[in-house]
DNA sequence: CAATATTTGTACGCTACTGTACAATATATA
DNA sequence: TATATATTGTACAGTAGCGTACAAATATTG
């Protein structure tokens, strides 16, 4: 596992430097990040930890540091993911939107870490700060735009291109080019079988734009990810003007 | 074409009752709908009419109170549906969440009418109203919601199950139990090609869950379209609680 | 009504997957 | 170090849907 290496490093950070690796706590004004401080607590994030439960009431919010979570929706015969939250976002969506549960599942797909606030201090604070909640809420049109990108490219666009993406979308959200999750786990993300995910990573690695290792995957050439993706793969949106 | 049906409907309402035809406007309070109401005009709603144009600033968010739209996305090589928008919902959804444009492209599916409000006028109501603001943020939360289903149903779903699922999603958009649409663009929506769009009609028509007519379907048997839609459908939730 | 355009039905071989199964390899555990 | 477990490679026949093409049926227009 690579996380000693993650905790190594975040521990080496002070609180300071540690809000700003979340990009949405350091896009938000001082005061606004004061407002919510009162009641942001640095969390741990190991894999496979639950963010949200489908159809329960939502206690906190995330705002990841390190590491990515996996939203996930269900149907019958599976579930499949619809969107990835790492240190650009946070989780939530629902709360910022009013609501107080969700019918996705989210939980992490590469630990690390990062913060989280209440439910309540959380809504109390958008309610105070407009500033804040206009804030919040373009993270949320950019994860919608994310989830939108997503039910395009699961209805057109083949394994191999879809799997492209999904390697740039977690190397954006990882600290290395180093991902770690096996073959079975991208097949169930993906809605695919593990076999085809397996020929397909095979084929990426024939063409040197990827290291297979067993319960990893190394990123070789992500120029060439984004060319194979055939338009599936769009960087992260700023959506901050 | 249906519309004369349509117009003669609308035009028997009063301006009281058509507000009821949208839910959300018939939703929110009294108060919250006379703050509205200053800048909310009546609006014709014809086929193809743009209600968002990709990266364009959007003017106007559109309350349908007959017909729908369809939010598309684009992908290298076509465009394809990700979500549905009619009596039950709203246009501008970006808006709501405080970002001026989308890159998404919204058109009117099937023609009808509703009520507009100015993007300018919409953002003062929701800065005035806290209750007007999260009415609306928790139709957009339903909004991500049917998004995020599309995906995953996108994923694993196949032709038939997903046909079966436009069909019962826009009929509930319907005034009638007649979509007026041709199969290629039915095509066009679910990224697929038209001769298998035909070719799953036919099925469905051969098991009398629909009925087709040149340019039109009927559904005959909602029920059975449900279960054979294997999951992919699930009505409109209300998520006003 | 005839001419034209749109929409639908159907056919062909082809490709990208699927479901299943099992062996080979690497890692963890006793 | 030996044994169990997890992960990966590979094979097979089967299926869903593709791209393309063209004819048949229906609507629209002059």
């Amino acid at each position: 596992m690579l996380l000693p290496r993650f905790w190594e490093r975040v521990t080496k950070l002070n609180s300071t430097r540690l809000a700003l690796a979340n990009r949405i706590l350091s896009h938000i004004s001082k005061e606004d990040l004061a407002l919510l401080s009162t009641d942001l607590s640095p969390v741990e994030l190991p894999l496979r930890r639950q963010l949200e439960i489908p159809n329960r009431n939502i206690e906190h919010v995330y705002f990841p540091t390190r590491g990515f979570a996996s939203v996930v929706a269900k149907v019958p015969g599976g579930s499949i993911e619809v969107g990835l939250i790492g240190s650009e976002s946070m989780s939530g969506l629902a709360v910022i939107m009013g609501a107080s549960r969700t019918q996705n599942s989210t939980y992490m797909q590469s630990a690390g870490s990062g913060y989280r606030v209440t439910v309540s201090h959380l809504r109390h604070c958008m309610e105070v700060s407009p500033t804040l909640r206009l804030r919040l809420l373009r993270f949320g049109h950019a994860f919608l735009m994310q989830v939108a990108q997503t039910a395009a490219v699961n209805a057109r666009n083949k394994l191999e291109e879809r799997l492209a993406r999904w390697l740039l979308m977690a190397g954006d959200r990882s600290d290395g080019n180093e991902l770690h999750l096996t073959h079975e786990f991208l097949a169930i993300m993906l809605g695919v079988r593990r076999a085809g995910v397996t020929i397909a990573l095979g084929f990426l690695e024939s063409r040197a734009l990827i290291k297979i290792g067993r319960g990893k995957i190394h990123i070789l050439d992500r120029d060439a990810l984004v060319k194979l993706s055939n338009g599936a793969y769009t960087p992260i949106s700023d959506d901050l003007d």
